[in-house]
Parts: C-alpha cells; sequence; structure tokens
DNA sequence: CGTCGACCTGGATG
DNA sequence: GCATCCAGGTCGA
C-alpha cells in the first residue's frame, strides 16, 4: 500500500466533521488515522498539518480523496456565497470550518445506504451498513486489526433472503432493500447514474418510483450521490432548524409535500446552485445542536 | 390535500 | 424493571 501526501491548505477540510456528520456512514478513526471505504476502495488518511498522507486500497488515493470531498471546491468562496446570499449562514459557517458537502463514487451504495435512515439514527445506521457489508461484501483489505469489505453488488442484494437482513438488525427496511435490488435489476443497466444527466425535479421524481425512497431519501441519493446541487434533503433537522431559524411562517405547520416543496423553492430563490451547500451547513448546525443538548 | 397509524430496533427518558 | 418516546421516513387508508 502506497502512501502519497497531499497539500490541504489550513481550514479546507475538517475531515472528522466531513464523515461523522451523516454524509457518510463507514469512515472510523482507527490509531490516529481516519479510513473510511468508498464503494470498493479504502482510503486511509492522517489529516495533520497541512500535508496529509493519503493511501488506498482498491483505487488511487488521490484521486479518490479528491472525489470524495470535492477538492475541486474552493471552500472559502462557497462559504462567502453562503453568507453573501443570506448573512444569517455566517453564523454556521463560522461553527462548522472545514464542513464539505461530501460526493459519493457510487450512487448505488449511496441508494441503499440512505434506504436504512427512515426513522433511524446514525449509530443504528452504520451498525446496519457495517454487517450488510461484511455479510455481502468482497473483502477488500485487512488493515488496522480489522476486515474491510466493499458495499454489495446489486446482484448479491437481490439474492438476499428478507430474513436474513431481518437478523441483521434491519427491520421492515429488509424488505425494501431487496425490492429495490430487485426493481434495479430490471431497469437499464445504468439507470440510476443516469438521472445525474435529468434536470433535478425530473431525477426526483424518477427516483421515488422506487419503493422505499420518498421525497427525503431521493434528495439525499441526488445531492450525495448524484451530484443535483439543487437537492434538499428535508429530514427533521431540517424541519425545525428552517421553522426555528430560517421560516418562522412554518411554524405550527407540519411537514407535508407542500411545505416541503416550499422550502426547497425558498432554498433554490435563496442559495440557486448552492443550495445543496447551504443545505448541509444548516443540517449539521442542527444536528451538532441537538447531540449537545440531547434536545 | 392533511392527518394518522403501522412499521423494526435499540438507546434514552420517566 | 417497564412503558413510552424517538431517531436523517414512507406508505396506504
Amino acid at each position: 500500500m502506497k502512501t502519497v501526501r497531499l497539500s490541504v491548505p489550513a481550514g479546507e477540510v475538517n475531515l472528522p466533521l466531513c464523515v461523522r456528520t451523516g454524509q457518510v456512514f463507514r469512515w472510523y478513526e482507527i490509531q490516529g488515522l481516519w479510513a473510511g471505504m468508498a464503494n470498493d476502495a479504502l482510503l486511509i488518511v492522517n489529516p495533520e498539518g497541512n500535508r496529509w498522507s493519503l493511501s488506498a486500497v482498491g483505487g488511487e488515493p488521490i484521486p479518490l480523496f479528491t472525489h470524495l470531498f470535492r477538492m475541486e471546491v474552493d471552500l472559502k468562496s462557497v462559504q462567502v456565497q453562503l453568507i453573501r446570499r443570506d448573512s444569517r449562514w455566517e453564523q454556521w459557517v463560522r461553527a462548522l470550518p472545514g464542513l464539505r458537502l461530501m460526493r459519493w463514487t457510487s450512487a448505488t451504495e449511496c441508494l441503499f445506504s440512505f434506504l436504512c435512515t427512515p426513522a433511524n439514527n446514525l449509530p443504528r445506521i452504520t451498525g446496519m451498513i457495517e454487517r450488510l457489508c461484511e455479510r455481502y461484501g468482497t473483502p477488500i483489505a485487512e488493515w488496522g486489526g480489522r476486515q474491510w469489505h466493499a458495499f454489495p453488488t446489486v446482484e448479491r442484494l437481490a439474492q438476499a433472503e428478507e430474513a436474513d437482513l431481518r437478523a441483521l438488525g434491519f427491520g421492515y427496511r429488509a424488505r425494501t432493500l431487496i425490492e429495490v435490488a430487485r426493481a434495479l435489476q430490471a431497469r437499464e443497466p445504468n439507470w440510476l447514474e443516469s438521472l445525474a444527466e435529468l434536470p433535478y425535479w425530473d431525477a426526483k421524481q424518477a427516483l421515488m418510483t422506487l419503493p422505499g425512497v420518498g421525497a427525503k431519501v431521493a434528495d439525499c441519493v441526488l445531492l450525495f450521490g448524484l451530484n443535483h446541487n439543487l437537492a434538499v434533503p428535508v429530514d427533521t433537522h431540517m424541519w425545525q432548524a428552517m421553522q426555528k431559524w430560517v421560516l418562522p411562517e412554518l411554524r405550527g405547520k407540519s411537514l407535508t409535500e407542500r411545505t416541503y416543496r416550499q422550502i426547497v423553492d425558498w432554498f433554490h430563490e435563496r442559495f440557486g446552485e448552492w443550495t445543496g451547500w447551504a443545505h448541509q451547513y444548516l443540517f449539521t448546525a442542527h444536528l451538532l445542536e441537538s447531540q449537545r443538548k440531547g434536545e
């Protein structure tokens, strides 16, 4: 395993903040390093100083890192844009230095991972996905005292037994995972990836034809897995944050198809192409606040 | 259209 | 201990 170095200017990436706030699920701190699986590649990062060391198994470390953390995007200029468009974002930009919008290397992995998230919590989601990979994924590497597995293929998931997945703790999500795997097999080979080329609303509508994929999961897959920066996943955190901090007129209302769309439209009007990033700062701010005080 | 309950599970709360 | 609630929702009635 070759180790390479990459210049990372101070403040450009806060790795723990990026990988432990529910944008991705397969990262761990091990012996002072950070190791994460991206589909079938293992990336190991030592985020020290301004020349980080990177190694990878199953991929090239620098392209992998650059892709996952969208290093082509200059974070400072994003932050300037967000604050210019809505000064309330300054407090969240300040509170979350180095927070970046992540980009998965596999839309399929992203879809199946976010299918595990409804009515769930981060620790349990992480465990579920880890067990899924151990059970159905190909071993990729042994490192840091553990075995690392690729994310299971659609073919493998389509053959899984519901009882098997339930035994792994998936609950009612077991059936959805299998149904979605079979639905994907029934479509064109690159159907999911092709949604990246469609306009946002069309891609979202198409995704929501899959079982278990509602507006929120669809937006997660669009934003993190299909490069649709107009997507706004409105979950309980976003809903509460919007009511408390951004759109007081939402107070007393409930999250419906209408209010969901109202929020998405508001982001588009206010932030345009920076919508996804704006969402990420607001979401993470609320997530961390709720973790701090248990709310 | 908006509301309601069911759906798995495990940790937190009382 | 035991009931209840809730966590990055979705679906059908």
